[in-house]
Order: C-alpha cells, then sequence, then structure tokens
DNA sequence: AATCGAAGCAACCGCATCATT
DNA sequence: GAATGATGCGGTTGCTTCGAT
C-alpha cells in the first residue's frame, strides 16, 4: 500500500511550539472540536503537520491534562498494569486520568525502570533479575517485550477482539500457571484472572446468576432491546454491583471505586 | 565561571490499523 | 478485495536543564 506524506513539509514549523501558537489550536479546537486533523492546521491558520497539533493538543494543552508529579499510588499502578500489559502506552494512560501515553513512557523510562532495578526487578520481565539472568528466554524477551509479557496473562474464557499476539496459547496451561504464581508473589493482591467481564463471584449463589449473564450485560450496556441473555433486568443490575456498591473490580482484575468505563479500553492492537 | 556528561522531556517519525471509496 | 485516506501508537531523537567537577 502507497503512503502518502501526512503534510506539506516544505511549508511546515517544526520542533517547540510558541504560545501563539498554542493558543491558536486551544481557540480553534473549542470553537470546532477535536478531529479532522489534517485539514486543521490550514482551517486554524497553523503552519503545522496535522500528526504535530493533534500531539501537542492531547499531550499539552488537554484542559483535563493533570500535569505535576507522579505519586506513588501511581508509581505501582504503572508497574502493575506494565506488567500486565507490556508497553501498550495508551491502555495503561487509559487507566490513569489525566495522564498521557506519551507522559507515562517518559515516565516510565526515566524513573520506574530505575526503580524496578533498583528493586533487584527485571523491568521487561518483571521477574527477579537474577532469575532473568539465568532464565533461557532471557534473551527472546527483551527482542519481543510486548508479546512475551502479555503471555504471561491467561484469558479464562474466549476473548474476542483480541488479536493473535494478545491470546494467551492455552496449550501451555502449565507454563501459564507458573506464570500466574510468579505474578502472585510479586503483586499478591492482583487478580490475575483476566476476562473480559466481571470477575467470577466466589459466593456459589452468585456464580449461578453470573454464569447467565450475557456479553452485553456483563459491560453494563444493557438495555432491553440489546439485551439477549436469559436474565431479566434486576438479576443483570444486582450481579453488576457487590454489596459495597461504590467498590468494584475491573477487567484487569484491579480494585477499583469509580464506576467502570471499558469505552477507553481498547485491546485491539 | 566554564565545561561536560547525564537525565528529563517534548516532539518527530515510521508503521499499523481502521474507515471509506 | 484493493486502494487510499485519516488517525493512533510506540520507538527514537534531539534539545534543554541540572549537577558534578
Amino acid at each position: 500500500m502507497g503512503r502518502s506524506p501526512c503534510c506539506e513539509k516544505a511549508h511546515t514549523n517544526k520542533g517547540a511550539w510558541t504560545k501563539e501558537e498554542d493558543d491558536r489550536l486551544i481557540a480553534y479546537i473549542k470553537a470546532h472540536g477535536e478531529g479532522c486533523w489534517r485539514s486543521l492546521p490550514k482551517a486554524a491558520g497553523l503552519l503545522r503537520c496535522g500528526k504535530s497539533c493533534r500531539l501537542r493538543w492531547i499531550n499539552y494543552l488537554r484542559p483535563d491534562l493533570k500535569r505535576g508529579n507522579f505519586t506513588e499510588e501511581e508509581d505501582e499502578l504503572i508497574i502493575k498494569l506494565h506488567s500486565l500489559l507490556g508497553n501498550k502506552w495508551s491502555l495503561i494512560a487509559a487507566r490513569l486520568p489525566g495522564r498521557t501515553d506519551n507522559e507515562i513512557k517518559n515516565y516510565w523510562n526515566t524513573h520506574i525502570k530505575r526503580k524496578l532495578l533498583n528493586r533487584g526487578v527485571d523491568p521487561v520481565t518483571h521477574r527477579p533479575l537474577n532469575e532473568v539472568a539465568s532464565h533461557p528466554d532471557a534473551s527472546t524477551t527483551t527482542t519481543t517485550t510486548t508479546t512475551t509479557t502479555i503471555k504471561t496473562i491467561s484469558f479464562s474464557s474466549p476473548t474476542p477482539n483480541l488479536t493473535q499476539e494478545e491470546v494467551f496459547d492455552l496449550k501451555d496451561e502449565k507454563v501459564n500457571q507458573q506464570a500466574q504464581d510468579q505474578q502472585r508473589e510479586i503483586w499478591p493482591d492482583l487478580n490475575l484472572e483476566l476476562r473480559i467481564s466481571p470477575p467470577l463471584p466466589e459466593n456459589p449463589e452468585r456464580l449461578k446468576t453470573w454464569a447467565r449473564i450475557c456479553f452485553t450485560c456483563s459491560f453494563g450496556i444493557k438495555s432491553g432491546q440489546d439485551c439477549n441473555c436469559i436474565n431479566n433486568a434486576s438479576e443483570c443490575s444486582s450481579s453488576s454491583s457487590s454489596n459495597d456498591s461504590s467498590v468494584g473490580y475491573d477487567f484487569l482484575g484491579l480494585r477499583t471505586n469509580a464506576g467502570l468505563d471499558y469505552r477507553g479500553l481498547e485491546m485491539n492492537r
């Protein structure tokens, strides 16, 4: 497939953005909204590439950005998410409100990597360094970071919309179990039963209800029209909330006290 | 005060993916 | 199904800042 240049390079500015350029971009997006990045520069009177405008807006000008130092909680969350997702910075950023993928990526490379090394943990595999050194796969993990990391995750149910890379080789159950055991040693509070639905309830009575919830309901997007499972609305709504309605677990098995928003969680790469 | 190297971070680039024709 | 356009992602680069000497 041929690729056309994203912009006319001869007449575009590069490098750091000026205050005036920022103001123009902000004003334009406030008036017209995000999108149509290719045509935006011309419409906004900017001598910039559309990609450059998009990056500038997403990483620095968006009003909902948090800025400032990362907290200890954010550090730990990033480490946990990276152990599960690998270098999927956009997915990790989706779990940290106000943080961008670029910001997290930079922070990872400059701070967290070092932090993990000081703890004696390999930042690529999240395994103890001495173990990584003696592990037969150690050499390959560095070249296929994402694939290898993702392979330590198991899926307990069929997983639609996942690429081949992301789907664990179910034939290798034994290795998978070992990987989970290792992960539990590092993160004892982390539920590694990754699934695209609420976690399996331990209570047998609730399990009966849980097993009859359709995919649509499990994502919390049920409507009378869309739902094709055998449950009625009350069962679905009750099953998706726990005794403490403000606390739950997202699909990564992470405890959350906010409403689940799966829209920002893409697994299509 | 000057120099130099390391660290931090903003921005760019190439590629992948999805949507549209 | 192929071609093309638009957007998003992750890796990398290069500039700036900071601290040590």
